[in-house]
RNA sequence: GAGCCACUAACUCAGCGGGAGAGUGCUACCUUGACAGGGUAGAAGUCGUAGGUUCAAAUCCUACGUGGCUCACCA
C-alpha cells in the first residue's frame, strides 16, 4: 500500500529519520479509528482533555504515553479500541491568556464586548488546538481523531445544560448569597479546591473595642484589620466567666462609630486569644454562619476588584492592602490597636492567578453535594466500584467525598458554558431551562458561566453522545475501561466524573482509574514557570526521539510515584533503542531475500534456538501480564533484559555459529528463528516504542500493513523444552567461565589462549562442540579441547561450574601467589555458602514448616555448593604442591 | 490536628515473606565480521533506627527519626 522500500538500516539509530513521516502513515491508514466492530470486544479510554492554553508539558506526555501504551496493546490483542481525543476550554486559564493578549493592544474585554471577545477566544482555541494535535502526533499517540471533542462543542454543551437543568429540578442546584472565595484579580468566584493555601508570615493585630456606656473595653485580634470596617458584632463563648456581664451589651466600632452587639456563640474558643472575636459576616465564612444564627447585618466593605467600597468610610477607593496599612496606622494613633505580633498562617491564593483570595459575600450558583457524594461513596461499597490503581488513592478520594462541601459552580467569566437561567426583567422571576423563555425580550440571561470542571465532569459520557443514550458510541464504549490521570486532580476531576456519572448514567464512568504522580526536575523540585526548570517534551523528542522519551516515562518509576526527569536516563534509553536498531541490522543482513512465508520453525531446532524460543514464551507471559496490570516499569525492564541480554548478548552470538556455517538447512532454521523472535519482540515492544518498532518491522519479512494492527504475541507451548533449558544454562555457564578465567589472568582478547574443558555430561559436551566456533573467539583452535576426560596439566587455572570444569594451562602466564590467593578466596566463599545451607537444613523448624519445594531447593543447593567447594579445594591442593 | 508517600550500591530507582537487583557512574582489559552511544570481567549496600511476629523479614506489625505531599484549621 505504501512505497516501503527495502533498504539497509543506517548504522546508527536516527530517531528523526525514523519518526519523520510515520505518524501520517498511521493516521492516513486509519489504524487508530474505532470501528464499532461487533466481532470484537470494545475497549475505550477518553483522554484527559488538555487546556487550550499552551504547550503540553511532560506531565501530559507521561499521562498520554501510558494511555497510548494500553491502547496499542489492546488494539493488537484484537479489541475494538477507542481512544477518544479532545480538549478543554479551560475557562479562567484561557480567558486570562486571551485578556493578556488583548492587553498588549491596550484593550479590555469590555471594550470588545461579549460577542467579539468570544470570537477572539475561539480563534485562540483553534490556534492552540492545532498546536496540541501536532504535539500529540510527535509523541505518536494512537488517537481516533474522527471522534475528537471540545468541551464547548454543541453536543457537549447540550450535555452541560441537560445536567444543570436536571440537577436544578431535583433541587441539587441552588442559587444564593454566601461567602465564596473571590479572586479580585480575575474577578470571579472560585470553588474551594481552586484555592491553594500557603503559609505566610503575617501579622496578628490586637485591638480593644470600647464597650458602650462604660469605661471597659473588649479585646479582639485579627489578621485582616481592614475587615473591621465590616464588623457587625463581637462574639464570646456563652459560658465564658469573663464576659458574662457584657453579653447583650454594645461596643462602638472604632473609626466607623457603628454600635455593634456582643453576642454569645459556641463557636468561640475560650482558650484562644482573649476569647472574644470580631464578627464580619460579609468577609468570613465562620462569621457568616454566626451572623446567620444571630441575624446580624452583612456589611461588605470591598469592591470586586479588591478596592474598598463606600462602606469603608474614608478608606474608600484604596486597595485592600493599602487600606490595611492605613487603618493600622490610624488605629495605633487612636490607641485602639495596641499590639502587633508576627504570626504564621495559611493564606489562600487563587490557583490560576496567584492573587490572595478574599472571602467575599456574593450571590452564586452551587451544587448541593451531599446526596451526590453519598451515592458515589455507596458505589465503592459494591462490586461495581471504581478500581483505583494504586488502591491507596481510593482512600484519598473517599475521604474527600465523605467530607464534601457544596460546590460553587458560577464564574464571572465569558469563556465557558453560560448558565441556562433567566431573570424576568420586571418580576425578577427565575427561569431555568434548556430552552430560553418564549417571551425572551422580557428576560435576561444570567451573565455567568459554569466552572470549567462542570463540563469536564461529564467528559466520559458527553463525548460519546449523551444525553442521547441511543447513540452508538455511548452504547458501545461507555463506561470506559480506564482513566489515566495524576493524583493532583483526583478532586477536581476524577471525583466529579464519578458522581455525575452515577447520577446521570447510573454507572461508573470508568472501570479502572490509573493514578500517576508528578514529574519533577532532577533535584526533585516541581517543574514550574517561576523556577524556569520545566522541560519541554518536544525538546526531548528533538534530541532523543519520541520512543526514548516514552520508554523513559513508562519505566522511570512505579505506579503512583513521582518521577524525576534526568537527561542521562533518556540518553540511556536512546542507547537501548540503538541496540535494538543494530541487532535488527544484523538480523536483516542475514535475511537477504527472505519473505514472511520463508519463516519456518518446523526444521531441526538447535539448543540455542529452543532456548531463545522458551525465553520468548516466558517474556510474552510476563509482558502481557504486567502491561495489563499497568506495571509498565516491570514490563519495560523485562523487555530490556530479554532484548539486550538474552537476544543480543546470547542468542545472536550463538546463532552466528550456524549463520556462518555451510549447513544450509541449519542456516535456514536459524534465520527463521531470528526472524520470528525479532518479529514477536518488536510487537511486544511496539506499545512502548511505536516508531522504531514499526520502522524495523516494515523492513523485516512481515505480513500485514502495519505493526499497529499486527496481532499480539501469544505463548507457543510447543517451544518449551526443560532439558534444553538446563543444558543451555550449563553451556552458558561454561562460556562465562571461559571469559572469567581469561579476565583473571589479564589476557588480552587479541591473544588467544589454550583452553581445556572437562564436562561430565554428554549433552553439554555435544552442545559445546556445536558452539565450538563461538568458544574459538577466546581460544586457540588447535588446543581447545572439550571432552569428558582430559588430562589436566599440573599448572593450570580453573573455574568450576555445574556440569563442567574449565582449565587454562598456565605455562608461565601468571604468578602462583595470585592464583592461590584467588582460589583461597573462592574456597572461603563456598565454605560459607555450604555452612549457611547446612545451618538452615539442620533447623528443625525450617524443615518441618517451610514448604517442601523450598526445602528441596535448599537440599539441591547443598549438593551443588559442596561440589564446588571440593573442586576448588582440589585445585588449590594441586597448586600448593 | 488527620491522613498518605518515601528512606535499598556514589546517583536515579526496582524488588515488597524464602540467600540483595537494574540503569548511570567507577576500575581493568578489549577496534571479536550488528552496535566503542559497544563487549568482557569487577569493585561497591549493617535495605533510615529500635523493637515485635515468623522456621525464615528489605519485604508483615508497632514505635521513632528524616524528608515530601494532601486535607482540615482558632479569629
Amino acid at each position: 500500500m505504501e512505497n516501503e522500500q527495502k533498504q539497509t538500516l543506517a548504522p546508527k539509530y536516527n530517531p528523526k529519520q525514523v519518526e519523520a513521516d510515520r505518524y501520517s502513515f498511521w493516521t492516513e491508514g486509519k489504524f487508530f479509528e474505532a470501528h464499532n466492530d461487533s466481532d470484537k470486544e470494545p475497549f475505550s479510554i477518553v483522554i484527559p482533555p488538555p487546556n487550550v492554553t499552551g504547550r503540553l508539558h511532560l506531565g501530559h506526555a507521561w499521562d498520554t504515553t501510558m494511555q497510548d501504551t494500553i491502547s496499542r496493546m489492546k488494539r493488537m490483542q484484537g479489541y475494538d479500541v477507542l481512544w477518544l481525543p479532545g480538549m478543554d476550554h479551560a475557562g479562567i486559564a484561557t480567558q486570562a491568556k486571551v485578556e493578556e493578549k488583548l492587553r498588549e493592544d491596550k484593550i479590555s474585554r469590555y471594550d470588545l464586548g461579549r460577542e467579539k471577545f468570544m470570537e477572539t477566544a475561539w480563534e485562540w482555541k483553534e490556534e492552540y488546538a492545532d498546536f496540541i494535535r501536532e504535539q500529540w502526533g510527535k509523541m505518536g499517540l494512537s488517537l481516533d481523531y474522527s471522534r475528537e471533542r471540545f468541551t464547548l462543542d454543541t453536543g457537549l454543551s447540550d450535555a452541560v445544560e441537560e445536567v444543570f437543568v436536571k440537577l436544578y429540578e431535583k433541587g441539587l442546584i441552588y442559587r444564593g448569597q454566601y461567602i465564596i472565595n473571590w479572586d479580585p484579580q480575575t474577578q470571579t468566584a472560585l470553588s474551594d479546591i481552586e484555592v491553594e493555601y500557603e503559609e505566610i508570615e503575617g501579622k496578628f493585630y490586637h485591638m480593644r473595642y470600647p464597650v458602650q456606656g462604660s469605661k471597659e473595653t473588649i479585646e479582639i485580634a485579627t489578621t485582616r484589620p481592614e475587615t473591621m470596617l465590616g464588623d457587625t458584632a463581637v462574639a464570646v463563648h456563652p459560658e465564658d466567666e469573663r464576659y458574662q456581664h457584657l453579653i447583650g451589651k454594645k461596643v462602638i466600632l472604632p473609626i466607623v462609630g457603628r454600635e455593634i452587639e456582643i453576642v454569645a456563640d459556641d463557636y468561640v474558643d475560650m482558650e484562644f486569644g482573649s476569647g472574644a472575636v470580631k464578627i464580619t459576616p460579609a468577609h468570613d465564612p465562620n462569621d457568616f454562619d454566626i451572623g446567620e444564627r444571630h441575624h446580624l447585618e452583612r456589611v461588605l466593605v470591598m469592591h470586586e476588584d479588591g478596592t474598598m467600597n463606600e462602606n469603608a468610610d474614608k478608606y474608600e477607593g484604596m486597595d485592600r492592602f493599602e487600606c490595611r496599612k492605613a487603618i493600622v496606622e490610624d488605629l495605633q494613633t487612636d490607641g485602639v490597636l495596641f499590639d502587633i505580633e508576627t504570626h504564621f498562617h495559611q493564606v489562600g491564593h487563587s490557583e490560576r492567578s496567584g492573587a490572595v483570595v478574599e472571602p467575599y459575600l456574593s450571590t452564586q450558583w452551587f451544587v448541593n453535594m451531599q446526596p451526590l457524594a453519598d451515592a458515589s461513596v455507596e458505589l465503592q461499597k459494591t462490586d461495581e466500584k471504581v478500581n483505583f490503581v494504586p488502591a491507596r488513592f481510593e482512600q484519598t478520594y473517599l475521604h474527600w467525598m465523605e467530607n464534601i462541601r457544596d460546590w460553587c459552580i458560577s464564574r464571572q467569566l465569558w469563556w465557558g458554558h453560560r448558565i441556562p437561567a433567566w431573570y424576568h426583567k420586571e418580576t425578577n422571576e427565575l427561569y431555568v431551562g434548556k430552552e430560553a423563555p418564549k417571551d425572551i425580550e422580557n428576560w435576561e440571561q444570567d451573565e455567568d458561566v459554569l466552572d470549567t470542571w462542570f463540563s469536564s465532569a461529564l467528559w466520559p459520557f458527553s463525548t460519546m453522545g449523551w444525553p442521547d443514550i441511543d447513540q452508538k458510541d455511548f452504547k458501545r464504549y461507555f463506561p470506559t475501561d480506564v482513566l489515566v490521570t495524576g493524583y493532583d486532580i483526583i478532586f477536581f476531576w476524577v471525583a466529579r466524573m464519578i458522581f455525575q456519572s452515577v447520577e446521570f448514567t447510573k454507572e461508573k464512568p470508568f472501570k479502572d482509574v490509573l493514578i500517576h504522580g508528578l514529574i519533577r526536575d532532577a533535584e526533585g523540585r516541581k517543574m514550574s514557570k517561576s523556577l524556569g526548570n520545566g522541560v519541554d517534551p518536544m525538546d526531548v523528542i528533538e534530541q532523543y526521539g519520541a520512543d526514548s522519551l516514552r520508554y523513559f516515562l513508562l519505566t522511570g518509576t512505579s505506579p503512583g510515584q513521582d518521577l524525576r526527569f534526568h537527561w542521562e536516563k533518556v540518553e540511556a534509553t536512546w542507547n537501548f533503542a540503538n541496540k535494538i536498531w543494530n541487532a535488527s541490522r544484523f538480523a536483516l543482513m542475514n535475511m537477504e531475500g527472505m519473505t514472511f512465508e520463508d519463516i519456518d520453525l518446523t526444521g531441526e531446532l538447535q539448543a540455542p534456538d529452543k532456548w531463545i524460543l522458551t525465553r520468548l514464551n516466558d517474556t510474552i507471559t510476563h509482558i502481557t501480564k504486567n502491561t495489563d496490570k499497568y506495571e509498565f516499569g516491570e514490563a519495560g525492564r523485562a523487555l530490556y533484559n530479554f532484548i539486550w541480554d538474552d537476544f543480543c548478548d546470547w542468542y545472536i552470538e550463538l546463532a552466528k555459529v550456524s549463520l556462518y556455517s555451510e549447513n544450509a538447512s541449519s542456516k535456514q532454521t536459524t534465520r527463521s528463528v531470528l526472524a520470528h523472535v525479532l518479529d514477536q519482540t518488536l510487537r511486544m515492544l511496539h506499545p512502548y516504542m511505536p516508531f522504531i518498532t514499526e520502522e524495523i518491522w516494515q523492513q523485516l519479512p512481515h505480513e500485514g500493513y502495519s505493526i499497529t494492527v499486527a496481532s499480539w504475541p501469544f505463548v507457543n507451548p510447543q517451544f518449551h523444552d526443560e532439558t534444553t533449558m538446563e543444558t543451555m544454562e550449563k553451556v552458558m555457564e561454561a562460556i562465562k567461565a571461559v571469559r572469567n578465567i581469561r579476565a583473571e589472568v589479564d589476557t588480552p582478547m587479541s591473544k588467544k589462549v589454550d583452553m581445556l574443558i572437562k564436562t561430565n555430561t554428554n549433552q553439554i559436551t555435544e552442545q559445546l562442540e556445536v558452539n565450538r566456533h563461538y568458544l574459538e573467539r577466546f581460544c586457540n583452535t588447535e588446543t581447545l579441547s572439550i571432552q569428558e576426560e582430559i588430562t589436566v596439566p599440573e599448572q593450570a587455572m580453573s573455574a568450576v561450574i555445574t556440569g563442567a570444569e574449565v582449565f587454562l594451562p598456565l605455562e608461565g602466564l601468571i604468578d602462583f601467589e595470585k592464583e592461590i590467593a584467588r582460589l583461597e578466596k573462592e574456597l572461603e566463599k563456598w565454605k560459607k555458602e555450604v555452612e549457611l545451607v547446612q545451618k538452615k537444613l539442620s533447623n528443625k523448624g525450617f524443615v518441618d514448616k517451610a514448604p517442601a519445594s523450598v526445602v528441596e531447593a535448599e537440599r539441591k543447593k547443598e549438593v551443588e555448593y559442596q561440589e564446588k567447594y571440593t573442586a576448588v579445594e582440589d585445585r588449590l591442593k594441586e597448586l600448593q604442591k
